[in-house]
DNA sequence: ACCGATTTGGTAGTAACTATCACTGCGGTA
DNA sequence: TACCGCAGTGATAGTTACTACCAAATCGGT
């Protein structure tokens, strides 16, 4: 409740006009409260189930696949989940309104993609590959990364076009730019 | 000469526990001469180079190339050039003990990557691509994303390493590792 | 020697946190 | 029913990054 009252007073008078006492008064609580859910003020808008999703469907993923398929079989999935069901539910509104102000505001998109930072090396543990090999970790991290960054490429494109166009499709669609279209076709 | 104070303050002390104001004395001036020259105290680790440097490179090279060519081959070339000539130079452990700073601690390391987003803008403008073609630019943007990670992930590496690899045979290392050897080889 | 422009410094204020302590309501137990 | 422990909530005071505004100094060129 305390994140719905913040995404839209971000969304209604911008991101740093907002102060956490603002959002905790609309919400009905104290400032204290606020900080005791959400540990900073990026976080209201940040926090969500996106990273453990990911991470479920990576290690249920057959390790026989290549890593690039892997993750983003795993990506497309968990978006599929998140966007998925009918279309105009609330839900979608209200990850529309977090990404836009995920992208519009400096301090959000820094936070966001350290969170992604650190959802890639969620992923490459999920992947059970070997660390012993410094190279197959090594290659495990820049597949984990490379397809992360396709993702927030596809993001982005999907807030832009107010998330007319399915995002599974569009993910697909951008890890078949990034690691040729053998890989992103099958995914689709 | 306030940023080597600056790195060294934070390396010595850790980022967190160094006011601006430390920095500010040890450096000889006062705070808000430090403001003045960097708007906020991540700066003092993050200003760099790198990106104009980048951005140059890309508009030097050739059309004809494939994207993920034009931009691995203007961010091994940056590094080259930051890392070049002799080893163990000064300004070289310099830009070691910054991006250990920028690895270990969030707040460095989300500006950092939000920092990666802005270049990523850069060199899909220096693509000179026709923006006019959506799909064409969605591409572009998705090369330079999924680029940049991977030359994160061997920053990442090279510093784990100490810089005793050589970094731009890393970078093509990684950006073999994600689009396929035959891009990469060619690179190194 | 002078003058305009850049650089620097001080003061006061805002807002995001943090540490600490006190209070309230709630389920389970004797 | 009285009691106990506990999770959730709240108030106060303090630190620190950062900003707005104005004053002082310093520097390069004529």
């Amino acid at each position: 409740m305390i994140q719905t009252h913040a995404v839209r007073l971000f969304t209604e008078r911008g991101y740093d006009a907002t102060t956490v006492t603002d959002v905790a008064e609309a919400a009905g609580v104290s400032p204290m409260t606020v900080y005791r859910h959400f540990p900073t003020k990026e976080d209201l808008v940040l926090v969500d189930q996106h990273g453990r999703l990911v991470a479920e469907r990576i290690v249920a993923s057959s390790a026989a696949q290549p890593l690039v398929r892997r993750i983003g079989g795993a990506l497309i999935d968990s978006a599929a989940t998140l966007t998925g069901g009918d279309d105009l539910t609330a839900g979608k509104q209200f990850l529309l309104a977090r990404l836009r102000l995920m992208i519009s505001t400096p301090a959000l998109r820094a936070k966001h993609l350290d969170n992604h930072y650190a959802l890639q090396q969620a992923i490459v543990d999920a992947l059970g590959d070997d660390a012993a090999d410094p190279d197959s970790a090594f290659r495990a991290q820049v597949a984990a990364s490379a397809c992360l960054a396709a993702l927030h490429t596809a993001l982005v494109r999907w807030a832009e076009d107010d998330g007319r166009t399915e995002l599974p499709g569009l993910i697909a669609k951008a890890l078949a730019a990034a690691f040729g279209d053998d890989i992103g076709e099958d995914l689709r």
